[in-house]
DNA sequence: AAATTGAATACTGTATACAATTTGACCATG
DNA sequence: CATGGTCAAATTGTATACAGTATTCAATTT
């Protein structure tokens, strides 16, 4: 029997949807016509709207009763607020999880290592969320962990910009070593700290990157 | 222009659905029959699937693809993993928020005296609920908000048990009282600590309280 | 008698059709 | 030239229809 769960078609949709949005295809604040991504991803309406839904409850749209989805724009004040949340729910996470095995540590060491000679950003933001899980992945509490994969849904359009600077990788790499040390001494709680920094290093860059010049595309919201 | 949006169909639906799983009136880990259900309710299959896919979001049901939506059964697994993050959450609302000026620790003093009086159990839900969200009220973080009514909606279920028997209530309304004596001492970190000792007076009779008869009510999904 | 197969049935997933509401353009009016 | 109203087109919300997949249960085989 089915160990595998395939997902139905709204599922997939889903993920097409959250990375058109990620990537900025589905321009911010704009709204979205039914009808035409409907046609443009070749699936009826009925599918697309449970895929919409769905996306509304992960933060990615937000929906106005007889108005329709509108995709909810990235702003320094939603970044601010969802990131020093993965600074709490993070860390308890790990403190829950105890210190990894020595198994574990090789794997976390070379899933670092690919981290810092992936080229791709987009690759990289899904090593480094990986990276995270890995650490966590022997909490107990399964909904916190379910929480944090939420959430690390909602820092992906943010962290896009943060990993295509080298020196942003490198910082986080750099991090991500001083944890891998403090794990070898069994320090739990200096693994804790670094992951805090580690977590805290993100913010100051993105801001300086939605102050400045924000988004490239614009307008542009689907083709005809 | 729409000030309070109306909502459709589909989220009134979610209310009722969400009501009807609290109540237990549809059987934990039943599953459910769309047909059935949207004829009971007197609605077509596709908002009732819409709200459906929402209650999986919000925890209340899982979907396995091809098999249905079946109702999460209540656990103490379960519980005791979501409190704990409750217990996460709200304090940090807390910090945020700072301490309540005298106008509202007024209303809160109000509010903790007619939750004391309130006979019904549902009610008292309804009202600690509102007691809690009035403490961080003023937190600048609304993802973090979002998020703790989210969890709110979540405990629900467990909590229906924990506030009909009156002991319970009055160690709560006890708890309560404390946070306003340490409110008004204008010493946040008794306050945080107080709150963080009322979220843990819960678990214990909440578990006890799975651990034994459980829940009355078994079979009965819907009627035909 | 137990196991297995296969057809009938029930149910979920998706598409299409229809109803209700919103949007936007056009024109009349101040 | 601005303002407001009306109507058609566009768009969302809901219902229904259909297709494909699971489940059930009886018939058949071992």
């Amino acid at each position: 029997m089915d160990l595998i769960a395939i997902p139905n078609l709204s599922e997939r949709i889903r993920s097409v949807v959250r990375e058109r949005i990620v990537n900025g295809d589905l321009a911010a604040d704009s709204r979205i016509n039914e009808v035409h991504l409907a046609r443009d991803l070749e699936v009826s309406r009925t599918p697309l709207r449970e895929a919409l839904n769905a996306l509304v409850a992960e933060g990615a749209l937000v929906t106005k009763p007889r108005r329709g989805f509108f995709v909810r724009p990235l702003s320094a004040e939603e970044f601010q607020q969802i990131y020093p949340i993965r600074a709490l729910l993070d860390p308890e996470a790990l403190r829950l999880s105890g210190l990894p095995t020595a198994e574990r540590i090789l794997r976390l060491k070379a899933m670092n290592q690919a981290l810092e000679d992936e080229p791709d950003a987009e690759q990289r933001i899904l090593l480094d969320d990986a990276w995270h899980l890995e650490w966590v992945a022997d909490c107990p509490n399964l909904i916190l962990l379910e929480l944090i994969r939420q959430f690390m849904l909602r820092t992906r359009r943010y962290e896009l910009a943060y990993f295509r600077d080298p020196r942003n990788l490198a910082t986080a790499c750099d991090d991500h070593h001083r944890m891998l040390t403090a794990a070898r001494d069994g320090d739990l709680e200096r693994v804790i700290e670094a992951l805090k920094l580690n977590l805290t290093h993100g913010i100051e860059p993105i801001l300086e990157w939605l102050g400045e010049g924000k988004r490239p595309k614009e307008v542009h919201n689907q083709e005809e």
